[in-house]
DNA sequence: AAGTACCCCTGCGTGC
DNA sequence: TGCACGCAGGGGTACT
């Protein structure tokens, strides 16, 4: 579940069900769902085996799980996930697993309380991944994202910036951030070492609710309406979080596999040709730096009328 | 720095 | 019915 709002349900779901468990056995169904590990599944497995989860930790759409070994004080590694197009976590709880999904990419045998619990992996497109990997400190000593109080991101997140719903995002700088440069402002938005969390459907929404034309160029963006885009981003991210995330299909779910239900409130994304809510006029579509994009030709100019 | 191309994959709907 | 094609919410790398 690509955008922030669908990870952290998600993140949500793992932290209530799975904190405090440990890893008892590792099955990887499918090796290439591994990332970077030069002992490529074996040592996947070996770095997970007794592991216990701390935590669930999220920044953006990245996730991650901590990892307590025996006689640690602090955890070192992080079980680092990214779901990708396609990744979905199931959670099952009790002694007898169901088959695997056909998607299922690996399967972790967990313990939680002397309770059995099986922790699947789906990914129909595999292009999300799983990865044991060090933590290092944040910059700024702050945590690293939500869901944990670490101030360590696994190594692989430390390039990307603070998403839109994190109390340590620093607005002023990313608001400049996104000011800089020449492309559009749409790719900005969608650019994870800024500000992350936000990808094409929510830069869309966004962009219609502060009424900005997906391609002017990030330095015609006024500072005033930089701040609208991000109050705009978390606006519209915060109320689809608070319906379980957009979903079109059942390849968006919970660890449950159940699907959320912000598609019905979209105003720009998916709505070609229909009218626009504001002024009535079509919705267009483009493809724009390759990516799908949704927005209203007359309260999204290209540039603004007296900027 | 920023733009471009291309890579990683499967499955669905559409039109011929 | 079959087949080719376009399309899909992500991100990384290499090159200009």
């Amino acid at each position: 579940m690509p955008e922030l709002p669908e990870v952290e349900t998600v993140r949500a779901g793992l932290a209530s069900l799975i904190t405090g468990a440990t890893v008892r056995r590792v099955d990887v169904l499918r090796d290439s769902c591994v990332r970077l590990l030069p002992g490529g599944t074996a040592q996947f497995a070996g770095m997970l085996a007794d592991a216990r989860i701390a935590s669930v930790a999220r920044r953006g759409k990245f996730l991650w799980m901590p990892l307590l070994h025996a006689h640690e004080p602090e955890p070192a590694e992080a079980l680092a996930a990214h779901l990708g197009m396609s990744g979905q976590f199931r959670v099952h709880e009790g002694a007898q697993a169901p088959q695997p999904h056909a998607h299922c990419r690996a399967r972790l045998h967990l313990e939680r309380d002397g309770r059995s619990l099986t922790l699947d992996f789906l990914d129909q497109r595999t292009f999300g991944y799983l990865h044991v990997e060090p933590l290092v400190p944040t910059a700024d000593a702050q945590a690293g994202g939500a869901g944990s109080d670490l101030a360590a991101v696994p190594g692989s997140v430390a390039h990307i910036g603070r998403d839109a719903l994190d109390p340590h995002l620093d607005v002023a700088a990313a608001t400049r951030a996104w000011r800089r440069g020449s492309r559009g402002i749409k790719q900005v938005l969608l650019d994870q070492t800024l500000v992350s969390g936000i990808g094409n459907i929510y830069a869309d929404e966004a962009l219609w609710a502060a009424r900005v034309h997906p391609e002017r160029p990030a330095s015609a963006v006024s500072l005033r309406q930089a701040r609208e885009l991000l109050d705009a981003s978390r606006t519209v991210m915060s109320r689809a979080l608070a319906q379980g995330g957009t979903s079109f299909d059942a390849l968006y779910v919970n660890v449950n596999g159940e699907s959320g239900y912000f598609s019905r409130s979209l105003e720009a994304y998916g709505r070609a040709g229909e009218p626009c809510s504001r002024c009535g006029r079509a919705l267009r579509r483009a493809s724009i730096g390759g990516r799908s994009t949704h927005w209203c030709a007359t309260c999204q100019r290209r540039f603004s009328p007296r900027a």
